[in-house]
DNA sequence: CCATTCATGTGATTTAGGTCACATAAATGC
DNA sequence: GCATTTATGTGACCTAAATCACATGAATGG
């Protein structure tokens, strides 16, 4: 069987056999009907951990969702540092706004770890949009949800307080995508921590020296496979 | 006549007797009869230098135009130092996505000038876009903009360099709200340093002596009322 | 119009984090 | 399974900008 690029997904792996585009907060408020529909337009593909999916500059011109993993959102200074402007999990959608007109990617999309993805080509999707305007709202809501992500990243930076930033960043990875653990919470993204380095404006080695800190506190640790367990999710918490 | 708070703008200072909506980018897209109307959902008010909008907290139930003059949205941290996420100026608009549901303003609006605005409240406003759904296009084309200028400023912050987050600034609010003049552009939104550092995450400080450099290199110099009068605009585009 | 507040410029000092350098460890591919 | 690449930890040093301090200048209000 053919792994190489493309493959039909079975199913999404956390609800079973069929894409459970209700978990997408972006589909949320549609009928089971409408749900049908969408699903009958979703274009599937997967990508193992580090491919890029689409490069900046090529047409942006889809509805992405992610079924299962993680990809990241990236652009690039002139002298080439990195900045991850969004990190995207399981149920999470980029690319409402293409629904304007398709434009040139002012990103990198790249896979975090393997990822199930799927995409919904503008046409279908602007047609699906007509027929069912009632979605606009969700779309609005999942738009105004990105804004008010990036008002607290710009915030976070601009304190150009280390701490501040990795406590920040540690807090909206625990939310975006933490998992219950008998010892606290655990954060499963596979970013390295030049990844996180590159999220909140500082170097790898500050990410390692302040996380090193935090595990001599016994605030966390890290585990296999660049697992992040948060024994003290408090600690990350804005007071 | 009673000046204190509340007056009737006569029409908007740039273009003569009537609140010239269709330069707001929102409605660039109705037809004359649409712009009428909403020109009857209007409600306005005047702002001293200084004075606030609205407080971080309130209901933000409307949405904000500047007709003439600037504001700022800003945000605290812990310890109050002061974030500001937007500048706006003539034309310019605040809210489009409280259409989604009333909810606490995350920012306080301040005015920078004297600033006569326009506000819709959130219910006329529902109910226009009801009826004409065409400009909810319009809205996702104005929040598109509100993204990439906050990604935009996301990188810039990130960047961790002074000269560049400060180049930043000047390229923003030359492009935002520069105006030709004999010697190069002048900026006129009456920003203190204070403000300008509080936009890019620097100090006050940092910001007089960059400006003092770039004014010993002739390459701006500020003019009275803080005015700033770029004569190398060049020096500040991207390379 | 004067007094007080607010804004600005600039020096001196401190410091967090960047940079460079290297050793070790983990992952990957043939 | 070994070799090469990629990721990580940590020390030493350096630098840009924060902080502190104060003098001057501009704006504001009674």
């Amino acid at each position: 069987m053919n792994q190489d690029k493309i493959f039909d997904v079975e199913g999404c792996k956390t609800c079973g056999h069929k894409m459970c585009a209700k978990k997408v907060s972006l589909f949320s408020n549609l009928t089971d009907q409408q749900i049908e529909t969408v699903i009958s337009l979703i274009e599937r593909k997967n990508y193992k951990k580090g491919e890029t999916i689409l490069h900046t500059g090529d047409d942006f011109d889809r509805l992405y969702i992610v079924n299962h993993g993680s990809m990241k959102a990236a652009t690039y200074t002139e002298e080439g540092k990195e900045q991850i402007l969004y990190i995207l999990n399981d149920g999470d959608s980029l690319g409402e706004l293409s629904l304007l007109k398709k434009e040139p990617s002012a990103y990198d999309l790249i896979a975090l770890k393997n990822l199930y993805l799927c995409t919904i080509p503008k046409n279908r999707f602007d047609n699906f949009v007509k027929l069912n305007p009632e979605i606009m709202l969700s779309i609005m809501a999942s738009v105004k949800e990105k804004i008010v992500s990036l008002e607290k990243l710009v915030g976070a930076i601009a304190s150009n307080d280390g701490d501040y930033r990795l406590k920040f960043l540690i807090n909206r990875l625990m939310h975006q995508s933490g998992q219950k653990h008998p010892q606290g919470i655990v954060i499963n993204l596979q970013l390295t921590r030049e990844d996180m380095a590159n999220f909140v404006g500082v170097t790898r080695e500050t990410i390692s020296r302040k996380l090193s800190y935090l595990t001599e506190k016994n605030i966390l640790k890290s585990l296999e496979n660049k697992k992040l367990l948060v024994f003290d999710p408090s600690y990350f918490e804005e007071s």
